[in-house]
RNA sequence: GGGAGUUUAGCUCAGCUGGGAGAGCGCUUGCCUUACAAGCAAGAUGUCACAGGUUCGAGCCCUGUAAUUCCCACCA
């Protein structure tokens, strides 16, 4: 059936129809087939404390690009869909909704807290799937997962117990970031270092026995001299050769440390002498490892000084470090203070400054799993697209240290670790043990840390197809063939999932990692809460629809560059979207319900669109296998914008508004059939108004996202009649050419008669009385002096056998066309004369590839005849 | 300190393995034209950061320089 379309195309009441459409009929949902292809992306789970917003948007746009064309192209294409507890986050949130309440989670106990996150998971964990819904993304809802569900926990079990038997997973007393405000251990990796205003204190320490003899030390963090347990020095250094062995007095505390030497001391940095507290800073750490000095905490979970600061105890690390240094200044000790800005590491979450503590946390070791997933990106069985983020996955990976996956949080998969209160062994079980499996002692505590969030994540592309179970799934759409994410979290969580595909499933979890930028707002600056320039893509979309959205995330950008949000660009893509929208009313206009092509006879311009159509098939396939999807989405909305459009709908309104034209089935034949497959290049990027315009433009099948894809056709390559499309382009050429002169035609709202019988243009010129379209198909223009009977001078122009004067135009300024003419010509020249140069080139006639130096002499050609051209004119015109 | 990116039209950016410099927006001029004014036609605008090199030929490859952004590691 054909339906009259509006002329404005409204995506508010389409989009959320054909989703719905598309949900119930299941078009979405891939089950294990065997005798297709599998093509699989596992979605990154968005955290359940976020809103949908712009890295979102692009993040499911790239996959669902992917995943359409994928599907089209006869794949058994799975995307499954899922969120992450995000530990740390969701208790940050939760434990601030509690405050709201005047309550601390240590007031409601570990299981209320617990009950109080689930309820927090039941009210937002959908809110952002549900968002992304409005995307037209096409992922199988019937696949939902959740990192901390009962699947995805016994994977996290599974996964635990195994690397605890091999001896992967270990527990030890380490220097690790310690967030006071957070109360729990981070990584490494959530460790942001920024630049803040600091001092450098100078100290003098007294040397013991020496009255009177100091060495200087510099410090940024005062108050942690009252851990010092020894001053170390370079073992080549001169200046203190005699010291070492010897003893200083360690200010405040007044207790004797050692001097060392360690040739981990910058003899040209500072004074050469460092103090070394082996608690509280990793290089101290593990100079005091080598050296066997003590070590001697000072500061509490929240950041205090502890009872080893004596009176300090109790203070603030910023109060006691003021007073310490005050203390210092009254005995003498301060030489100087130093203005200075150092970097500082701050908690990503919070921002609050981290202190390097030593805690007894859990760890995985590295070195081993690292190996096989350095060889799988050497050896080329992982990609990145772009390659150049490969060389950061290496250089992280070979560089790689043990991995602390302990928190002192709540929300997350418990350790499964159960303490011995009898014999203090340590029992690892996927379930509650009853007894101590060494001395059968059922007095027994879990241990009250969760897992780094990441370490479900890690896990994600196989435990969300039923591992550690053998599944169908599992053998079927593993590995997964892409993973789509931003370059930011390489490091989180794309290493692990690497190396953890490797170890646990024996298989590298995914075969390309295409890496997209950050957006960021018009003026450069990335998207926050505290600058305010988020940009919400839900009312992006409810106020010009999804798919200008899309289009515009997708052009314009090269992958794993960062990308602007531009409100005129989406404009752009919108109006796209409408123009598409009229062509297509254009065509339903015109096409009839009785669709019997009795004898189907192609014109030179119906060919020549044909061809253009079949190799952007072609073009948009490698680029698309290469991933320049932004490529090929600008060379879809070129075609169907400058070629069908503008060229092609306008060549064939001649034999379409003449129903006697013998080639009007086959225009008509052309113009769906281009169409329809310019709508299923474009249904990745653009669904709801490919799949709305395909509904009614076609009847055979019922939705655009299981149509074939379009596939190169040898039959549609007419550029073996190299002369014929040739030929129609100078047609096309020519319609412009005329339209140009159309200028030099100014005349307006001319009366114009018309020596036709040809209906249509007598009607048409009797509607309205400008001529400008009908000069379009003309193929003559003559300017005439003193036509008899009609007036003074007359233009006149023939078009399809009628001859039409317009008595009233003028060539208002014959000088100004002369010139504009002229200029072409001598521009012609230059390009004549450039070809020919460079055809005389003989190292260019030796050493270029024949095809180009084919391509240059047709050049030569063409350039010569519109040279004759024009020439030509302007010798009418001067006549 | 190590690594990577960027530098192309007034602005924001494309430009795939080297073969006559592109898009969008903006600007100029003319147009309501039975698909579309969210449109159409015509037009102007570039030392492709700089300096060398390779090549018949360089925006693209090589070397160096400058500016800028990011990542990693950080010196107490």
């Amino acid at each position: 059936m054909i339906k009259e379309l509006n002329k404005v195309y409204d995506p508010s009441v389409v989009e959320e129809r054909l989703y719905n459409n598309w949900c119930e009929k299941k078009y979405f949902h891939a089950e294990v087939n065997k005798n297709k292809k599998p093509y699989t992306i596992v979605m990154p789970p968005p955290n359940i404390t976020g809103q949908l917003h712009m890295g979102h948007a692009l993040d499911n746009t790239l996959q669902d690009i992917l995943i359409r064309w994928k599907r089209m192209s006869g794949y058994n294409a799975l995307w499954v869909p899922g969120i992450d507890h995000a530990s740390i986050s969701t208790e940050v949130k939760v434990v601030q909704k509690l405050a709201e309440e005047g309550l601390k989670k240590t007031d409601i106990g570990r299981e209320e807290f617990l009950k109080r996150a689930w309820d927090w998971k039941e009210e937002y964990g959908g809110i952002i799937l549900n968002q992304l819904r409005k995307l037209g993304s096409s992922c199988d809802w019937d696949r939902v997962r959740f990192t901390l569900d009962e699947g995805c926990s016994e994977a996290v079990l599974e996964t635990f117990m195994r690397l605890y038997k091999k001896g992967y997973i270990y527990r030890g007393e380490k220097l690790i970031n310690w967030c006071p405000k957070c109360k729990t251990t981070i990584s490494d990796a959530e460790v942001n270092h920024v630049d803040k205003a600091g001092h450098f204190w100078h100290i003098n320490y007294p040397i013991a026995g020496e009255e009177g003899r100091f060495v200087e030390i510099a410090t940024t963090r005062p108050e942690t001299m009252l851990g010092d347990t020894a001053v170390a020095v370079h073992p080549d250094d001169d200046r203190y050769k005699d010291l070492v062995g010897k003893s200083v007095i360690l200010p405040i505390v007044n207790k004797e440390i050692p001097v060392i030497a360690d040739s981990y001391v910058d003899m040209e940095f500072g004074t050469g002498v460092v103090k070394i507290t082996p608690a509280h800073d990793p290089n101290d750490f593990e100079v005091g490892e080598r050296h066997n000095l003590p070590r001697i905490n000072v500061m509490n979970d929240d950041g205090t000084i502890n009872e080893n600061g004596g009176k300090y105890c109790g203070l603030d690390r910023y109060e006691a470090r003021k007073q310490i240094v005050e203390e210092l200044e009254k005995e003498g000790l301060l030489v100087k203070v130093e203005d200075i800005t150092h970097a500082v590491g701050v908690h990503e979450r919070c921002n609050e400054v981290v202190e390097p503590l030593i805690k007894m946390q859990w760890f995985v070791k590295m070195e081993e799993m690292a190996k096989p997933a350095i060889d799988c990106y050497k050896d080329g069985s992982l990609r990145f697209i772009p390659d150049r983020f490969g060389k950061v996955y290496l250089h992280w990976l070979e560089n790689i240290k043990d991995w602390c996956i302990s928190r002192q949080l709540w929300w997350g998969h418990r350790i499964p670790a159960y303490y011995c209160q009898d014999c203090g062994h340590i029992t690892v079980s996927k379930t509650a043990p009853d007894k101590c499996e060494k001395c059968g002692s059922t007095n027994l505590k879990q241990d009250e840390d969760t897992l780094d969030t990441w370490f479900s994540s890690a896990l994600w592309p196989f435990s969300t197809l039923g591992w550690p179970h053998d599944t169908e799934e599992l053998k079927h759409f593993y590995p997964t063939s892409t993973m789509v994410t931003g370059y930011d979290i390489i490091f989180f969580w794309v290493i692990r999932m690497v190396f953890s595909g490797i170890e646990q499933v024996g298989q590298i979890p995914f075969k390309d990692v295409f890496i997209h930028g950050l957006i960021r707002d018009e003026q450069g600056r990335k998207f926050s809460k505290s600058l305010g320039n988020g940009i919400d893509p839900l009312e992006v979309i409810e106020k010009y629809g999804a798919d200008p959205l899309r289009l515009m995330l997708i052009t314009g950008i090269s992958p794993g560059n960062d990308m602007r949000f531009f409100w005129d660009r989406l404009e752009n893509c919108r109006n796209f979207g409408n123009k598409l929208w009229n062509a297509s009313r254009f065509v339903l206009m015109n096409l009839e319900e009785d669709d019997s092509n009795d004898l189907i006879m192609l014109t030179a311009a119906d060919k020549w669109i044909l061809s253009k159509v079949n190799s952007l098939a072609k073009e948009v396939q490698e680029n698309m296998e290469n991933y320049e999807l932004g490529l090929a989405a600008d060379k879809i909305t070129n075609f169907l914008w400058d070629e069908y459009c503008d060229w092609y709908i306008e060549m064939v309104k001649p034999r379409l508004y003449n129903k006697e034209d013998k080639t009007r089935k086959a225009a008509l034949w052309t113009l769906k059939t281009v169409l329809i497959n310019a709508l299923k290049l474009l249904h990745p990027y653009m669904p709801f108004i490919t799949e709305e315009i395909f509904l009614h433009v076609q009847s055979e099948e019922e939705t655009i996202m299981l149509s074939k894809w379009p596939e190169y056709k040898e039959e549609w390559n007419y550029k073996d009649d190299e002369a014929e499309i040739d030929a129609i382009k100078e047609a096309v050429r020519s319609i412009r050419n005329i339209r140009a002169e159309m200028n030099v035609v100014p005349a307006k709202k001319a009366k114009v008669y018309v020596v036709s019988s040809d209906e249509f243009t007598r009607i048409r010129f009797e509607r309205s009385e400008v001529f400008f379209k009908t000069l379009a198909y003309a193929s003559e223009l003559h300017v005439q002096e003193n036509k008899d009977g009609i007036g003074e001078d007359a233009v006149s122009c023939v078009v399809e056998n009628a001859t039409i004067y317009m008595p009233f135009a003028e060539l208002v300024d014959i000088e100004k066309e002369i010139e504009r003419l002229e200029k072409e010509r001598a521009k012609m020249i230059k390009e004549v004369e450039r070809v020919e140069k460079k055809l005389s080139n003989q190292g260019f006639v030796a050493k270029a590839p024949q095809n180009v130096i084919d391509e240059e002499k047709a050049k030569g050609e063409k350039y010569k005849a519109l040279l004759s051209q024009i020439e030509e004119r302007l010798s009418q015109i001067k006549k």
